[in-house]
DNA sequence: CATGCCCCCTGCACGC
DNA sequence: TGCGTGCAGGGGGCAT
């Protein structure tokens, strides 16, 4: 998906153009995503007018006068575009509702607002999903009530990371994916970030731990590094693997700063370091490192 | 509870 | 050119 850095993105694109507008017309032309969307989907949101647009891990949050929150992810290929100056008249969408066959491809949502813009949700793989949730329920939420801290906030702190790492049987790559400990990071990142703090993606989480009843120094190193790779990201317009593009269609170029993901066989990156960057596979999932810099 | 594995879906790059 | 294979940013859900 896009990770923490792409989603913040694409938030700051639809905040401008969402912020006090009000939804006109919405077209609904499926009757899922990675779920059903909700009933009355369309309905629920038309009237409506838009008070926030906030981000929580890899979830947008668009905040409702009426009380509701339109909970969207992204999954690994959700798009959104924005049309500005066109109409905000849901009959002039086309008429295509759950008629799969005949609107533009994967275009499965879209979005008219009061002034005059329109937001389309394009989504090949269909792994995204939109919910309705009121405001008030969102902390207890399934999705929300054990997810983890954001690691651009100030909870980030060694001691959280080794309260957290104390006895996890787990390899560290794993351990930094999963959004209960913390939320928003990925499988570029966490592979950036092992890389930047000099840890092997296999070595057991737990021996993030605590030592002495302090946080181990390689503890401290990684969380020093996690904010630094992530506003990197921010700070080139988010990556464009594959199908990633902002609201206003271009492409990020973050991807040419990696160094380790996609690398496999070339060399490490690190000054000082002449390794060759290994491709291998945990959960499932590839994980790039440098087995002779990164201990 | 913790951990490991499979799966959802489509598109694309690659090798033959 | 066409076809088969493997892989892709996530994460829910189930088996163990």
């Amino acid at each position: 998906m896009p990770e923490l850095p792409e989603v913040e993105i694409v938030r700051r694109g639809l905040e401008p153009m969402m912020l006090g507008q009000q939804f006109v017309g919405v077209e609904q032309r499926r009757p899922d995503l990675r779920f059903p969307f909700p009933a009355g989907f369309a309905t629920r949101l038309e009237g409506q007018t838009i008070t926030a647009v906030r981000r929580r891990a890899k979830y947008l949050i668009v905040d409702l006068s009426g009380g509701e929150a339109l909970v969207m992810h992204l999954g690994m290929s959700g798009r959104f575009t924005i049309q500005p100056g066109v109409s905000q008249s849901p009959q002039e969408f086309g008429g295509y509702v759950y008629d799969t066959g005949a609107y533009p491809q994967h275009d499965h949502v879209v979005f008219g607002l009061s002034n005059q813009s329109r937001i389309t949700y394009n989504d090949p793989r269909r792994f995204g999903f939109m919910l309705l949730v009121p405001q008030a329920e969102l902390p207890t939420h399934p999705l929300f009530a054990s997810m983890g801290i954001e690691p651009l906030g100030p909870d980030l702190t060694a001691l959280y990371l080794a309260k957290r790492a104390q006895g996890k049987r787990v390899a560290l790559k794993s351990f930094l994916l999963d959004q209960r400990i913390i939320a928003g990071l990925g499988n570029i990142y966490v592979c950036e970030a092992l890389h930047h703090a000099g840890l092997s993606p296999r070595r057991l989480a737990s021996t993030l731990g605590l030592r002495n009843g302090g946080p181990a120094d390689r503890t401290a190193r990684l969380i020093a590094v996690i904010p630094d790779v992530l506003h990197q990201a921010l700070n080139a317009g988010g990556s464009s693997l594959r199908d990633y593009r902002h609201t206003d269609g271009t492409s990020g170029d973050f991807q040419r700063a990696f160094a380790v993901y996609g690398r496999e066989g070339e060399p490490c990156k690190r000054s000082s370091c002449n390794g060759t960057v290994a491709r291998i596979v945990q959960a499932q999932r590839s994980t790039f490192y440098c087995a002779s810099c990164q201990r």
